[in-house]
DNA sequence: CTAAATATATATGTATACAAAATACAAAAT
DNA sequence: ATTTTGTATTTTGTATACATATATATTTAG
């Protein structure tokens, strides 16, 4: 018999198709920080009418990668040091807390599936792209979220990760930094199935201050 | 001579009024749980377009306040008991974190304030309206938050204390509870003065966790 | 030549119109 | 009686028009 729930769902609105295009220009550099997003101009450009793009501009607002000021309208969010040290110190706060609710939670299907991940992201370093290792990293990190079983804990986590997003490459550039990664990684593992959690809050902080000190370098903002 | 600035800045876009009318009517639970937010309904109700309806529908959605559903239209957000447990959760992994940074980077200016704020909540009690008390509550936690230094952890802390906003009341309604909040904001004070970080922690986590029980103890849900 | 004033253009704010989908409901079929 | 199907109505999605505020260019006064 065939599948007929297949192509169900398949509609998305216009206003999430422009703020995905926009979020990615942005995350890509097309539009740089400081750069006036207009509403007519932008429309013309993605063949659509104003009110999608203002619906997903105020969504890009929310997610703080446009600043929006009333009647001059919204400026791609400049990020500083100072945002992302801040950002950075959120994001190992609720990280801890994540690994720490995923000793509790965790169960074995979770835990096969870190696993998998793991050894997937082990094979792709070398051969494939920055970019499908860092998506790589990515899900290992949302499978510990998901484990936590606090839902508010990984929305918070996934958008603070959306700020960062422009970096994630940096700090998978550099070789030499894979044997860490792989071995933190392994050592998380390690701690949240033994439910250490001390030890697992010690080694996520260690892996996300990494990941903060490259960043930073990799800076070239103010 | 006359003061220029002062009439400045007064306009707000009909967005953000429609907004905090919405938000308002949710909070007082004039719009109960589950409830269909109609644009043309609320349209003539408020007398004003859909335009700004739906922008600030789509506000009250990242506040977590609506849940959209696309051609089905924005319904409000039912808070479950699992909800309130996960945002507690996470607001106090967040207030200890900004009483540990409060405790490094107070100046003597916040440190008075601080006091100020204490000596006002202590004087309002019995004499004022519940909400003033709820207020002043709230603004002596609001001055911890700043002292932090972290301009995301207080956004994201303002962002889970408007989900609250509902059961802010109830903590502040049982008078034999007065002593005790009195007793942990003094302990507080004391603490973040010493820069001793470890019992600021301490307190304030069981001064959450007071909230977290009462709130959870009044919810009239599942 | 500079700076204030004014005119012009451009952008956002808001309202409204039209299209398409979802829902409600009644009639028909089983 | 229950399900199905067709239709009317409601509702959201999108486009567009108009009003008003802001930015830009131009003119004019000093």
């Amino acid at each position: 018999m065939h599948d007929f729930t297949m192509k169900i769902n398949e509609y998305l609105p216009l206003r999430e198709v422009v703020f995905h295009t926009l979020r990615d220009a942005i995350l890509r550099g097309e539009l740089e920080p400081g750069e006036h997003l207009m509403e007519v101009q932008l429309a013309n450009k993605l063949g659509v009418s104003r009110t999608p793009i203002r619906e997903a501009i105020r969504q890009l607002q929310t997610e703080g990668l446009v600043i929006m000021t009333p009647r001059k309208g919204a400026v791609v969010a400049e990020i500083t040091r100072e945002d992302l040290t801040d950002v950075l110190e959120v994001r190992i706060t609720l990280e801890k807390m994540a690994v720490a609710l995923a000793c509790e939670n965790i169960n074995q299907e979770e835990i096969a599936r870190l696993k998998k991940c793991q050894q997937e992201l082990e094979n792709m370093l070398g051969n494939e792209k920055l970019t499908e290792i860092a998506n790589k990293d990515e899900e290992f990190h949302d499978i510990i979220y998901e484990a936590s079983g606090n839902k508010r804990l990984i929305q918070i986590l996934n958008n603070l990760r959306e700020q960062l997003y422009r970096y994630r490459i940096e700090y998978i550039k550099d070789e030499q930094k894979w044997v860490i990664l792989v071995e933190e990684h392994n050592a998380l593992i390690v701690a949240i199935e033994n439910k250490d959690v001390d030890e697992a809050k010690k080694v996520i902080r260690k892996h996300i201050d990494n990941q903060r000190q490259t960043i930073l370098e990799n800076l070239k903002i103010n």
